[in-house]
DNA sequence: CAAATAGTGTCTGTTAGACACTATACT
DNA sequence: AGTATAGTGTCTAACAGACACTATTTG
């Protein structure tokens, strides 16, 4: 190592806040902590990043192995940095946000470190001001939040808590549980059907979960990932 | 340092994309390396994070460091980590994004380092795609810009380019000069000043640069420092 | 006065939101 | 038929954009 001699020394970890919608609740992966610092505790799920690991490939990594799944939204969301936010020394994290699809959290397989355990999905409300958790992560999760609140007015990223065939109606719930607002269900199709490059009508139907009613139409993403949207979804309504 | 055995050992540093308009260009501020590696050639202004200095506090001393003001527009970019993104070994990169005042750019002051000198100010469009800039710096760079542009549209961001007192003529330039687009004058006085907190009139009035013509009214940012617009201004126009 | 810049009036097309209504299923 | 959910029609107020016009200054 070049630097040890040279320059400040640091540790970089990666931490992920990894949210899907279920129950009408905005959800997040909690792991509780096994080991020092803030043993027993609940954290974010992260770790070191390796000496010849890509930051990005990190987060990856962390997030297929506490949840098994590839290819959902992952994207950086800030770094942190304080020179005290660490107890062991000198750790930066850079920290990521994902999203899963309900569907998808029932692959999640309990992680089998030394250091971290018990992985499970929390509501995130009474986490922000409530329930104390380890490190800076509380201030991670409200940051997280912010930005998949903002995210979901001014891109497609609703489609990524839902499965690859969803109803407009699963849409609107994503909306409204993250938001926690109220649409006209109404307006709400038009405005979907009506914006360019986000859903598509696939010919498919679904008939009502209760069992009764009309069929909703399936849609999928128009493309994969998370885009701009040429026109925001409001966050007003009722 | 603990972590220099158990895990694996990263160098940390800063860097700044300061920007500002003058002569109807968007500008960065770049520094020419005086050493290895990429020597003489053009890169963002920064340096490496102290034992015990906090991130956001190792910007803050850089940009006062390279320009000399304190108190403007910073924030963090994001975290640039490929493992090879620097030749002398595993450094991590906190980039951030600084926007100043015209006025305030005649204050710089050349860094007396002995990596870095001649700090200037350079027209952005040419860097995007031309010239070739140390390390990184040209996809940071690209993403500085794309936020800047992002944040004039639903932030008051606008207002960190020109002065304390100002005119509408004036914050329009910005938004011309950064978004590449013309606005009708008259439109664009509607909407800044039906706008809710965003500017509010001084009073004070300023005469035509040109010497002829009506003396435009001096506004003033209605809050210090960037804030979220209740509407959106819009990108289109002519 | 002419010229130049600041600022207002006004029309038009689009869109968000409210809400009534129709469509299609199951029991 | 009754009920529940999906989806459409339609009205209104707000607003962006085009563009004509007025206001205020200097030479």
């Amino acid at each position: 190592m070049v630097y040890t001699s040279e320059y400040p020394v640091f540790a970089v970890t990666v931490d992920i806040a990894i949210f899907t919608v279920a129950d009408d609740e905005l959800r997040v992966l909690l792991v509780k902590r096994g080991g020092a610092p803030f043993k027993g505790r609940l954290a974010l799920p992260g770790g070191f990043v390796g000496e010849s690991e890509d930051v990005e490939a990190a987060a990856k990594r962390e997030l297929r192995e506490e949840t098994g799944v590839r290819n959902v939204v992952l994207e950086q969301l800030r770094t942190y940095g304080a020179p005290d936010r660490d107890p062991r020394g000198r750790v930066v994290s850079v920290a990521h946000l994902a999203v899963l699809p309900e569907q998808a959290t029932a692959q999640q397989t309990i992680r089998a470190g030394s250091d971290a355990a018990e992985a499970d999905w929390y509501a995130v409300e009474p986490l922000l001001t409530g329930r104390r958790l380890a490190f800076d992560h509380r201030q991670i999760l409200r940051d997280a939040v912010e930005r998949v609140r903002s995210k979901l007015e001014y891109t497609t990223l609703a489609t990524a808590f839902v499965g690859a065939e969803f109803t407009l109606t699963e849409l609107r719930r994503v909306y409204e549980v993250v938001w926690g607002t109220e649409f006209d269900a109404g307006n709400f199709q038009r405005k979907m059907r009506g914006t360019e490059n986000f859903v598509v009508e696939t010919g498919n139907s679904r008939p009502s979960p209760v069992g009764r009613g009309r069929p909703a139409a399936l849609f999928r993403a128009r493309n994969p990932g998370v885009h701009p949207l040429s026109t925001p979804i409001t966050r007003a309504s009722s």
